[in-house]
DNA sequence: CTGTTACCGTAACAGTCGTTACCGAAAGGC
DNA sequence: GCCTTTCGGTAACGACTGTTACGGTAACAG
């Protein structure tokens, strides 16, 4: 045999530059060539681990969407169910750094899902699931609600979080994270305290 | 003299296609040629309108924050304030067809101000205008309360009506204009009631 | 009706995009 | 050591982008 390429390092490598580019310059400047420079390579390489374009794309958005995922599972079983409804939120918002950052990519991504319905589907999922998540905490923290009182709080809370990590992306001093902090206490004290 | 045009027309007619090709393809196939043939026109007559794609865009997305700070206007002086707040946050979310047009068109143009600071202060802008206008609105109905706590429920409130427009790009199917309602009649019992 | 002027469509430009073909070079098995 | 196989960089292609220059044409003054 011959020389031997480590596939998955490369991939997370290039998908990691494509967040950078995505949070940094949006759908717009997401080129190929832009990502290879980020990524340290040539669009060569970058063609010979993804077939094109897309397949680089949606690999990128399910990585991250996978890490996020695992990490909100740890939160979740962390201290009393209210606790953990609250580390969920703050870790889904906008308050650190690298997730101001994501929440970026993810606007970037939301955005080109406008001309593509599969994409559009992807992100449909991924935030159902997260709904479905933050719907499992409401309900250990107040278990008499029934099903259609607990969904209402839990789409507020999402709609909430999700708002305010759009809404920093062009303005993140009027959403400081001790603003959103404030914002979403009041909130699980408003919903359910 | 010779011919003369309606340019204000014109513009108005070219922005509105604008508009039209942000909600159903996003950014990415926001053309000048796209925009041409959804407006009955030529690229030609585009440019002798506007100096360059970026003065359209600007101008579109002044054009359509202007008539829905107009309409919201209107609203905010109907009824008791509660009556009023719950109005305008009920237009500011996307229930009607063509508010979630409108809701993918913010965030077609909030993903393109992604590259540009530019835009992205304008966007800033004008979300602190509706911030401000539903902070009077929460000021009306509880006149009792400091700036502090005030302030914290309009955030939240804003983000909460941002947050089903932006999730409600994705997955319309979930955030229905039933459960948008819903949701926002809630908030306003929890925050306010 | 005619001349003139503003209007606007046509066509070309340079640049960049995604994608492909090709080929030198690096690395493991013998 | 060599040889083979995979790797990955270079360069080109056609399509499409925003933008510009030009010319035909429609409409108003006289």
């Amino acid at each position: 045999m011959a020389r031997t390429a480590d596939k998955a390092e490369q991939a997370e490598r290039i998908s990691r530059a494509v967040w950078r580019i995505m949070a940094g310059s949006g759908p717009g400047g997401l080129t190929l060539r832009a990502v290879a420079a980020e990524a340290g390579c040539t669009t060569g390489l970058v063609l010979h681990r993804f077939p094109d374009k897309r397949a680089l794309l949606v690999h990128a958005r399910d990585l991250l969407h996978e890490r996020t995922g695992r990490e909100m599972d740890e939160l979740e079983g962390t201290g009393s169910p209210a606790q953990a409804l609250r580390a969920v939120l703050r870790y889904a918002a906008s308050i650190e750094a690298d997730k101001r950052q994501e929440a970026r990519v993810w606007l970037g991504y939301l955005a080109a899902a406008l001309g593509e319905p599969g994409l559009a589907g992807r992100h449909a999922q991924a935030n159902r699931a997260f709904l479905a998540r933050i719907d499992r905490l409401v309900a250990r923290v107040r278990p008499d609600w029934d099903a259609r009182a607990r969904t209402t709080v839990s789409t507020a809370l999402v709609a909430l979080v999700e708002g305010m990590n759009t809404l920093a992306v062009a303005d993140d001093e009027t959403y400081s994270p001790r603003t959103q902090k404030r914002v979403i206490d009041r909130a699980l004290r408003a919903f359910l305290g």
